[in-house]
DNA sequence: TAGATTGTTAATCGATTAACAATC
DNA sequence: TAGATTGTTAATCGATTAACAATC
């Protein structure tokens, strides 16, 4: 019944979960979707269809109460129960999301950091256990971790990802620039710069927006 | 007349540059729709499309030429020409940015770093022209530059964004967890991993794909 | 030539926008 | 109560998929 909402709606969705959690700190009580939509930068329209995904149908004419809201959207995506992550490659990259501490209080514990190096392995000061690339399926597997954030160059990207899919993982953040295959039931989400700033300047050039 | 590509189109013709970047590399000379459809996890039908959409209808049945098509979305989506682009937050996003040498090689020229701390503007081995943040109108203006990468702390990235502004800056990959504003006329891409990983997360418990 | 493949028009599918009754 | 706002159905808009003649 909840299963279909559509993938863009979900990515709204996580944006506005976002912004609910600092209203929350802000100390913010109420939220029209028109603000939602100024602050989103999205039509208020779209705001209410979105939350009508997740709702179990009753008419409101007041305002979004901010922390209902939030409950019901952590709730229905799920984002209230945390998930085991690791750090595949502890590049530059690699070790600063390691070393930011934030991810755990939005839900995620980073839980291992690997690299090829076992040099680096063994001498980088992190707070979180760190393994030889080698040990990936074993150590993804035993530690039920779901999700990975992939930080390795060009070359041995797909290594790691076979890897990864091998101790079960079933989603990837993809910092590398390579063009990963995997099968259909793994979600990956690629972080390129590169491609960011080509999108940004084709845009640019043909004024489409 | 070219105008009018709908963004998801221009994303995946950037994806499908970078993958014609690397079939030259590897001394691929022809490639048809489906092989492309099959890299990119697209349907065939929709590489023929969004390839048309740059075309000056001549009609043809043999696969695509690499370098002819990367030659043809160059043209079009203006990679041809370079841009100038700075790196906005020294720290270690910032810095692994500034540092990966392989942007120019691309189209990208960073010209300027910024950061409002003087001692790391005034230490940080870069091979870039480094300036305290306050420059920044002054220097965006200055050298023409018409991208930034901004990687500054969460509560820094709003008066980041207003100097670039007033620069004249056209468009911001935002490395920050902050939500920005700014005028219609200027793009910016969002790259979050935590929102990433909230995505993943959802995607994976609602199985929807 | 025959099989394969493109380029593009038409058909379908899905998301966004509009509208409005229900509610605060 | 009256003005504002939600939740949801219906209408619109746009992108993806299908189909096929033109071409290699």
């Amino acid at each position: 019944m909840i299963n279909s909402i559509p993938e863009p709606a979900i990515k709204r969705l996580s944006a506005l979960y976002q912004l609910l959690c600092r209203l929350e700190v802000s100390e913010v009580n109420a939220i029209s979707s028109r603000e939602i939509g100024d602050r989103l930068d999205i039509s208020a329209h779209t705001v209410r269809k979105d939350i009508s995904y997740l709702r179990e149908s009753q008419t409101s004419g007041a305002r979004y109460t901010v922390l209902k809201l939030k409950e019901l959207i952590a709730r229905s995506l799920n984002f209230a129960t945390s998930r085991k992550a690791c750090v595949v490659g502890l590049g530059k990259i690699g070790t600063a999301i390691i070393n930011y501490s934030r991810f755990s209080s939005y839900g995620f514990d980073i839980v291992a950091g690997f690299d090829s190096n076992v040099n680096i392995v063994e001498t980088l000061p992190a707070e979180t256990d760190l393994f030889p690339s080698y040990m990936i399926p074993e150590i993804v597997k035993e530690r039920e971790i779901e999700l990975a954030i992939l930080a390795v160059p060009f070359e041995a990207a797909q290594l790691c990802v076979d890897r990864l899919v091998k101790g079960g993982i079933k989603g990837i953040v993809n910092f590398s620039s390579a063009l990963l295959t995997t099968d259909k039931n793994i979600v990956i989400t690629d972080v390129d710069v590169t491609k960011e700033l080509r999108v940004l300047s084709a845009m640019i050039s043909l004024g489409s927006k």
